[in-house]
RNA sequence: GCUCGGGUGGUGGAACUGGUAGACACGCAGGACUUAAAAUCCUGUUCGCCUUAAAGCGAGUGCGGGUUCGAUUCCCGCCCCGAGUACCA
C-alpha cells in the first residue's frame, strides 16, 4: 500500500492512548529527564501553526531521550484562569469556565493530532479548584513567612514573633517596609493584636500595602509593571494610569540579589538573561545624606556638626565625584517639596509641579531634550566640603527609582550638565583629564582635582576614601540599589483565584488550612458592583463565618509560579507533590517556550521557587535548568490588486503582481488558503466571496501572482494558517517535520507553507525503501554494504550532534540526505531500516511506528527500543583524492602520500604531474595539514 | 542613545573548533511517462566570460581595510535590518 498517513496517524494515536504508552512512573531504575512545554492560555481561537513548534521541538526531544534510557516526564495542561475569558463573559454572559472547558476540548483534540508523546494523566488547569488549591496554600505560606537577610532566606512568621517577644525589634536584618517601628520585648508584649498584626504586615512575603499601582480603568484592574508596556494595558493596549491603592504585593525583592546571582548558574539564552538583569537593575553606589540649610543661618560653617534628621537623602552610582556637586535635584511629586519650598518660591514651584503633572507618563518618556525644572528656595549642604549648594525640582528625576533625589554633578553627567547650562549654575571640573567644554565627561581615568582630601587620587581608591569619609561622619554609606519594585498580587477580577483571606477589624487573616480551597464563588455579572468594588462583591453569601472574604483575585502568573511541580504528583491532595515525588524529579531539565515570558512567568517563578526551597518545599535554587526561546511565527500574508476606474472606484477586474506597475490598483488582503506558493487559485477566488464570483484577471503567463508581505498572524489579515488542514492533507509527520524544517529553532520567521511538499515527498520515499513497486511490503535479510553502513552511520551522529545542538532544521535535511543516498543504492536490508526507524521515529513517530511493526516488532515497543550505537569506523573515508592548494591558490584533486605522524617537508612525495608544475622543481617549503589531510602546500 | 542578535543564490536556509561556500528543500527551466492533466521520475539551476562541445577562466557570503598559505568564520572601521530597553542618578 502507499503511503496511507491518514489510517496510520488515527491508528497509532489510539494505541498511544489506549495503551497509555508515555505514562511515566515517579520512580525507575533510569536516569530522570524532565521535559516542559510552557503550558497554553486555551484561547477561543485555537491553535494556529506558531503554537506547535516549541511542543513538537520538545516532543522530538522527549522522544530521543526516551530512547536513550532515559525515564522522561513530558506533561502537558493549560493556564486556564485570564482575561480573554473573562471578557468574553462580560460580553456574553456565558460563565467562564465553560467557555475554558470548550476552549480546552478544542486544544486537546488539535494537540492529540499532532501526536505528541504527552503523559495525559498528568494534565492540570490552573482554574481547577484541586490545582488552585495549592496556589492559595503557597500564597499563605508567603503570607506566613518574612525574609531575614541574615541568614539569607526565607523563615517562618513564628520565628520572627518569637524574636519580638524576647528581644524587640533589635538584632532583626529583614527586607520589609521602610515605616517599620523600633520596640523592646516589653513595648511588642504590650501592644493589642491588631497592632502586633499591622506591624508583621510590614515583614511578611505578601503583604496588603497602601502602594502606587498601575491603575487601567478600562480593564477595571491594577497591573503588575511587566502587564505594562509604554503606558498602555499589555492585553487589550488600553491606557494605565498610576495610582494609590491598598494592594496585595509579593516581596519579590526580597530576592533580588539571588534572583541576579542565579542566572549565572542556568543555561538559558543570554539575552533572556540580560533582560532579568535589567529588570532587576542592581546599581552598586552609595546614599549620602545633604543636610537641609537653615536660612537663619548666614553661613555655611555653622552647619559642620552631626547630621541633623533635617536632610535629603540621595542614591548615586557616582559618589567619587562628589566635589562636583553644585546642586541638587527633587523628583516634583518627592514628599520634602512643600515643606522646602520657600514663600517666595511657592507660585513657582506649585506652576511646575502642575505642568508635569498633566504630562502623561508618555509625554514624559517622549521628552527627553527639553531642559525643565524650579529652584525650590532653600539649600543644602555638600557633607565633604560643607558648601551650600541649591535645590531645584525636576522631573527629570523620578519619584520611584532610588530615593527620588539626586545629586548634580553637571561635569560628570549630561542631564545635569544641561540642567547646569540652562539654570546657569556652575560645572565644576573634579578630574584632571576631564573635557567639560560641551558636554559632560562621565570618565573614570585619570585623578581628581578640586576635590580636597581626594586630590591625585584614582577612580577606585578615591572612591573608598569618600565613603570612609562620609561613613566617618554619618553622613553615608556604600549601598545596592534595585530597580526592581515588589510585584503587585491583587487583581480586581472575577477569573482568578480567590485570595484566601477575610478581614477583620480591617486587617488581613488568612482562613483555616482546612478549609482549602477557597472556592470560587457564582455571581449574577462578571462586572464591578455598584459602589466600585470587584466582581466577587456581587458573591451573595460569600463570607468567612461571618467575616468579609478579600475581594480581589490573584493575577494571571500565580498559578504559573509552581505548576510545574504539581505535575510531578497531581492528584496528590495532601501536598502540592510529594516530597518523595519532588526528590525523584528535582526540576526541570529542558522548558522550552516564548521569550515573551522573560521579565513575568520566568521570574516569578523563579522567585517562588526559591522561596520553596527555603522552606524546604522545593530542593532545587533554580526551577529550569536549561531553557530554550522557540522563535515567534509571523504571519505571511497575500495581496490581490484591485483594477480601479477612471471614477476611482474599485472594480471587479484584479492585476496579477508583476504588472501592478501598469495599471491603477489597490491592494487587498486575500485568504493565503486559495494561494499556493503565491499562485491565486482563482476558482476558488470566485467562491471566496459573493462579490468576486464574476471577477475577472490580468494575468502573467498564464497565472495570476499574488504580493506577499510579513506581518502578524491575524484573521482580519486572512494569513493564519491552520494546523487541522495541514494535518489533513500532509499529515502530522510532514507537519511536525516541516515546521522543523522550516528554519533555526529560535529564530523568528514567517510561516510560509511553500516548502511543505518536499517534506512530504520525503515521507513517501522513505516509506517505498520499506515496499516494492506494488507498493507490498519487503525487506531483505542480506548483510548490509559498506555504503549502506555509511549512510546510516552519518545520520545517527548527525542526529546525536543536532538534538545535543537544538539544531533540528539540519537534522530533517541530513534525513532527506540518508533516504535520497539509501534510494539511489536500493537499499531495502532490515539491518540498515530497522535502526532509520528508531532514529526517525522522534521527529515523524506515526510512520515509523507502523514500519516498526511491518518489520516484525511488538506494537508499541519502539518508544523504548534499543536506540542504534554510532560507529565511527563506517565514516572512515577510502577514497584518497581530494582537494589541496598550493600557496593557497588553485585546488585539485591529487593522490598524495604521506605520514601522518610527521608530516614533515621530506615525508611528501608527490606524484602527479600537473603539482610537480607547480612546485617547479622546488621543494615545498611547509605543508599545512589539517585533521590527517593536507590541504595546502606552501612553495 | 545603550545592550543583544543578524545581513550568504529567485526563496527558506547549510557550512561543527579558519580548510572544496551555496548542503537540503522550494521555485524555475528542460526532458521522460501520458490522448491529456495530475502524480512520479530524470537533468540543469550563484553571477559573468569563453567554448560547437568537453572543459576552462574570473568574480562572489552588507561595505572598506587587516591578520593568514587560506576568512562566511578572527580583528578594526562603517552601513543596514530585527529584538529588548531607556531621563535608573
Amino acid at each position: 500500500m502507499d503511503y496511507q498517513f491518514k489510517d496510520i496517524e488515527q491508528k497509532w494515536q489510539q494505541f498511544w492512548a489506549k495503551n497509555q504508552t508515555f505514562k511515566v512512573d515517579n520512580d525507575s531504575q533510569k536516569p530522570k529527564y524532565y521535559v516542559l512545554d510552557m503550558f497554553p492560555y486555551p484561547s477561543g481561537a485555537g491553535l494556529h501553526v506558531g503554537h506547535p513548534l516549541g511542543y513538537i521541538a520538545s516532543d522530538i526531544f522527549a522522544r530521543y531521550k526516551r530512547l536513550r534510557g532515559f525515564n522522561v516526564l513530558h506533561p502537558m495542561g493549560y493556564d486556564s484562569f485570564g482575561l480573554p475569558a473573562e471578557q468574553y463573559a462580560i460580553q456574553t454572559g456565558q460563565h467562564p469556565a465553560i467557555t475554558t472547558e470548550t476552549n480546552i476540548a478544542t486544544y486537546r483534540r488539535q494537540l492529540d493530532q499532532i501526536g505528541f508523546s504527552f503523559d495525559w494523566s498528568r494534565e492540570v488547569r490552573t482554574s481547577s479548584p484541586d490545582f488552585y488549591k495549592w496556589t492559595q496554600w503557597i500564597f499563605m505560606q508567603l503570607f506566613n513567612s518574612w525574609y531575614n537577610k541574615a541568614a539569607d532566606k526565607a523563615e517562618s512568621i513564628e520565628k520572627l514573633v518569637a524574636h519580638f517577644e524576647q528581644n524587640g525589634s533589635s538584632g532583626i536584618n529583614a527586607v520589609c517596609d521602610e515605616d517599620i517601628l523600633t520596640f523592646t520585648a516589653d513595648e511588642w508584649n504590650a501592644m493589642n493584636n491588631n497592632d502586633q498584626q499591622e506591624e508583621l504586615l510590614k515583614y511578611r512575603l505578601t503583604y496588603l500595602r497602601e502602594s502606587t499601582v498601575n491603575w487601567c480603568a478600562a480593564l477595571g484592574t491594577v497591573l503588575a509593571n511587566d502587564e505594562v508596556k509604554d503606558g498602555f494595558s499589555e492585553r487589550g493596549g488600553y491606557p494605565v494610569e498610576q495610582k494609590k491603592m491598598m494592594q496585595w504585593s509579593m516581596r519579590i525583592t526580597a530576592y533580588a540579589e539571588r534572583l541576579l546571582q542565579g542566572l549565572d548558574t542556568i543555561d538559558w539564552p543570554e539575552p533572556l538573561k540580560e533582560m532579568q538583569r535589567n529588570w532587576i537593575g542592581k546599581s552598586v553606589g552609595a546614599s549620602v545624606k545633604f543636610t537641609i540649610y537653615d536660612l537663619r543661618f548666614t553661613n555655611a560653617t555653622d552647619h559642620q556638626s552631626p547630621v541633623t534628621d533635617n536632610y535629603i537623602e540621595v542614591f548615586t552610582t557616582r559618589v567619587d565625584t562628589i566635589f562636583g556637586v553644585t546642586f541638587l535635584v527633587l523628583a516634583p511629586e518627592h514628599e520634602l517639596v512643600p515643606s522646602l519650598t520657600t514663600p517666595e518660591q511657592k507660585a513657582t514651584v506649585d506652576a511646575y509641579i502642575a505642568q508635569s503633572k498633566k504630562k502623561s507618563e508618555l509625554d514624559r518618556m517622549a521628552d527627553t531634550k527639553t531642559v525643565s525644572g524650579a529652584f525650590t528656595g532653600s539649600y543644602v549642604i555638600n557633607p565633604v566640603n560643607n558648601e551650600r549648594v541649591p535645590l531645584y525640582i525636576a522631573d527629570y528625576v523620578l519619584a520611584g527609582y532610588g530615593t527620588g533625589a539626586v545629586m548634580a554633578v553637571p561635569s560628570g553627567d549630561q542631564r545635569d550638565y544641561l540642567f547646569a547650562k540652562h539654570f546657569d549654575l556652575p560645572i565644576i571640573p573634579i578630574i584632571d583629564i576631564q573635557k567639560i567644554e560641551t558636554e559632560a565627561d562621565p570618565t573614570k581615568e585619570g585623578t581628581y582635582i578640586n576635590s580636597d582630601f581626594m586630590n591625585g587620587l584614582n577612580y577606585k581608591d578615591g572612591t573608598a576614601k569618600v565613603i570612609e569619609f562620609l561613613e566617618g561622619k554619618g553622613a553615608g554609606k556604600a549601598k545596592v540599589n534595585f530597580r526592581m519594585r515588589d510585584a503587585i498580587f491583587g487583581r480586581q477580577r472575577y477569573w482568578g483565584e480567590p485570595v484566601p483571606v477575610y478581614f477583620k477589624d480591617n486587617l488581613p487573616h488568612l482562613i483555616d488550612e482546612k478549609d482549602l480551597p477557597l472556592i470560587l464563588p457564582e455571581i449574577d455579572k462578571y462586572l464591578p458592583t455598584e459602589t466600585g468594588e470587584p466582581p466577587l462583591g456581587r458573591a451573595t453569601g460569600w463570607n468567612y463565618n461571618g467575616f468579609e472574604y478579600e475581594l480581589s483575585t490573584m493575577p494571571g502568573w500565580a498559578g504559573s509560579s509552581f505548576y510545574w511541580y504539581r505535575y510531578m504528583d497531581p492528584k496528590n491532595d495532601k501536598e502540592f507533590a510529594s516530597k518523595k515525588a519532588i526528590e525523584y524529579w528535582k526540576n526541570v531539565d529542558l522548558y522550552i517556550g516564548g521569550s515573551e515570558h522573560a521579565t513575568g512567568h520566568l521570574l516569578y517563578s523563579r522567585f517562588w521557587n526559591k522561596f520553596l526551597k527555603d522552606m524546604n518545599l522545593a530542593i532545587e535554587e533554580e526551577p529550569f535548568k536549561k531553557l530554550i526561546n522557540q522563535g515567534m511565527i509571523q504571519g505571511r500574508s497575500n495581496f490581490v490588486y484591485r483594477l480601479i476606474d477612471d471614477e476611482g472606484r474599485g472594480t471587479n477586474t484584479f492585476v496579477s503582481h508583476g504588472l501592478v506597475k501598469e495599471y491603477k490598483t489597490y491592494e487587498l488582503h486575500v485568504d493565503v488558503n486559495i494561494v499556493e506558493n503565491d499562485i491565486l487559485d482563482i476558482n476558488k477566488f470566485k467562491q471566496w466571496r459573493e462579490d468576486f464570483k464574476n471577477a475577472e484577471f490580468i494575468l502573467e503567463n498564464g497565472k495570476y501572482v499574488c504580493g506577499v508581505e510579513i506581518e502578524k498572524m491575524s484573521k482580519s489579515k486572512f494569513n493564519v494558517v491552520n494546523p487541522d488542514d495541514l494535518i489533513a492533507k500532509y499529515g502530522a509527520d510532514t507537519l511536525r517535520m516541516y515546521e522543523m524544517f522550516l528554519g533555526p529553532l529560535e529564530q523568528s520567521k514567517p510561516w510560509n507553507t511553500n516548502g511543505i511538499e518536499g517534506v512530504f515527498k520525503f515521507l513517501r520515499k522513505f516509506w517505498k525503501l520499506f515496499h516494492d513497486e506494488q507498493f507490498n511490503f519487503r525487506v531483505s535479510e542480506e548483510a548490509p554494504s559498506k555504503a549502506e553502513l555509511k549512510s546510516l552511520h552519518k545520520i545517527i551522529r548527525k542526529v546525536e550532534e543536532d538534538i545535543d545542538r537544538f539544531s533540528f532544521n539540519t537534522s530533517v535535511s541530513s534525513f532527506m540526505i540518508a533516504v535520497n543516498e539509501l534510494t539511489d543504492l536500493k537499499c531495502n536490508k532490515r539491518a540498515i531500516l530497522q535502526d532509520l526507524v528508531i532514529v526517525l521515529s522522534s521527529y515523524a513517530p506515526h510512520i515509523c511506528e507502523e514500519l516498526w511493526v511491518l518489520l516484525g516488532n511488538e506494537a508499541g515497543t519502539l518508544s523504548y527500543a534499543d536506540y542504534p550505537k554510532f560507529n565511527p569506523e563506517y565514516l572512515i573515508e577510502d577514497e584518497f583524492a581530494y582537494p589541496i592548494s598550493i600557496n593557497g591558490k588553485m585546488k585539485m584533486n591529487l593522490n598524495i602520500s604521506l605520514s601522518l605522524d610527521a608530516p614533515a617537508i621530506e615525508s611528501v612525495v608527490v606524484g602527479n604531474a600537473d603539482v610537480q608544475k607547480y612546485l617547479d622543481g622546488k621543494s615545498p617549503k611547509k605543508v599545512i595539514v589539517v585533521k590527517g589531510r593536507i590541504v595546502n602546500i606552501v612553495v
